[in-house]
Formats: structure tokens, C-alpha cells, sequence
DNA sequence: ATTTGTTTACGAAACTATTCGTAGATAAAC
DNA sequence: GTTTATCTACGAATAGTTTCGTAAACAAAT
């Protein structure tokens, strides 16, 4: 209920997909996994960082020189969060039309159809 | 495959919505639409789509004085782009995940269900 | 014809996001 | 202990987004 308001920027998922991936991480860390993409100064990712501190979406533990950035945000939380504001924003509030969307042309294995189809047996059977 | 590589903003999307679901409009008629939801004054909601047309996201019809303007993407373009974004920023590619929450966190109806149901049919059936 | 209203064009302000250079502190290497 | 490397803090430049005021053209109303 805290942030439900946090909204990450392009920049900060990145950095928040990595402590997601990894657990909470130094900068260090951060940038290097980020240039593994794309070309990023260590300056620049220390600066969002920080500023994603100061929001609140990450916070950092300083007793060694070295901080350790933790994340605030669970990736379940920002996943809700984003879903929901695609779901508004460009498919007119249809959860229908974004699974339709999303089965149709990416590639899913087998098992994952069948976990799927068996959480729709569930949603069926606790809805009247 | 020319415009692959653009994003609507924000408020560009909010825009696009309004010609998706009424087609090519004045910037009068989707400056009314936009403020049912929120004040925003005409000339910023000018500026923006005139920006959007630099941008080749719309099209536009000067004959008469009141311009009219055409998406240039479409719904499903802007849908299958986002959500590919989506997938891969937040819900590190995994459809499954993706269908997982927007199924459980949004009701649907049974008959959205069951064809989401009869997708997975086809798609296990088309699959080896 | 004059006033009033509507439209586009333009420019710029306000705000947000991204980038990185520089300086100073601390640690490591020698 | 001096040099070298690494780290944080800070400030500022750049770029992108959003907002709107003003002016000029045109149309409608009177």
C-alpha cells in the first residue's frame, strides 16, 4: 500500500531486473551486468541508483564502503502494476485479449499450456 | 516493419486509444474524450498530435481547416509491441508467467475463459 | 463590416529522465 | 608511505515529455 504508486522508469527496471535475477547487488555488479547489453557508465548507474533510493524503490546497506543495494519492490508487485497499466492503457481493460495476444506469438512449451489450462479449471470452478 | 521501433508515450497513447475506438477524429473531438478522464487544455492535446505526426505515429488530412487525423499503427501493432516489451522487462520472457497473473488478478468471465481454453486447444494442437 | 469563436503554428517554460565529469574519501598494491 | 584503483557524492549538461500562452488565419454570428 506503500508503493503502489511507484512507477520504475525504463532505466530502473533494468536495474531492478538484475537484483530480481541476482539478489541485492553492488553497483559494481549492476553495471557490468547491464554492459553486457549496451554501453553504460558506472556513474550513471550509481546516480539512478541512488535516485532510485531516495524514491524508494531500493534501499542500500552502507556499513562497508561498498553499499549493497537491496530492492523494495517485489518483482510480483511491479509485474501486478504493469500489467495493469498495459491492460488500461492499450488493450481496453481486456485480460481476454492479452492472453489471446500473449499465447498467440510467443512460443510457450507444451507443460506451460497445460499449467495454464489447468489454473483456468481452477478460476472456472471458484467462480459461480 | 517501418515503424517497428516506435513507442507511444503516455499521453500519445491515450490519444491513439481515442482514434482506435472512434477512427480518424479532430483534435476538438479527442480533446473533449480526453477530458472526461482529466484536464488537459486544447493546445497541448494540438501540440502533442502534431508532434505525433513528426513522429510518423499519425496522419493527417489538411484539406479543410480542421485537420483529421489517422492512426498510422495499429491497436494490435501497438498491443504486440508493448506487450513484447513487457515480457521482456518485467516478466523475463515467460508468457506463462504473464498469463499466470493477468488470469488470476482479472476476472474473466467464463465464456473469455473458455476461449482462452479453446486457444490452447488449437495451439497444442498445432504443436508437436 | 465588426465582433466573436475556432483553428493551426510556433515557441518556450516546466518537468522528468538519462548521462557523465570531477572531486574527495577510502582501500589495495607496491 | 606513495601510487593506483575503486567507491560515493555532487552538480550539471543533455535529451525527452508535457504543458500552455500568444499570434495569425479563418469562419461564423451579429
Amino acid at each position: 500500500m506503500e508503493n503502489s504508486k511507484l512507477k520504475p522508469t525504463e532505466s530502473e527496471l533494468e536495474i531492478l531486473q538484475v537484483i530480481w535475477e541476482f539478489g541485492s547487488s553492488t553497483v559494481r555488479f549492476i553495471n557490468d551486468r547491464l554492459n553486457q547489453n549496451k554501453k553504460v557508465g558506472y556513474t550513471t548507474t550509481l546516480k539512478l541508483m541512488q535516485i532510485m533510493t531516495e524514491k524508494g524503490i531500493l534501499s542500500r546497506n552502507t556499513e562497508s564502503r561498498t553499499h549493497i543495494y537491496s530492492s523494495l519492490i517485489t518483482q510480483d508487485e511491479a509485474q501486478q502494476q504493469m500489467l495493469d497499466k498495459l491492460l488500461k492503457s492499450v488493450f481496453g481493460g481486456s485480460a481476454k485479449n492479452l492472453v489471446i495476444q500473449a499465447l498467440g506469438n510467443h512460443k510457450s512449451t507444451k507443460t506451460e499450456l497445460e499449467e495454464i489450462k489447468k489454473l483456468i479449471q481452477e478460476l472456472e470452478g471458484g467462480e459461480k
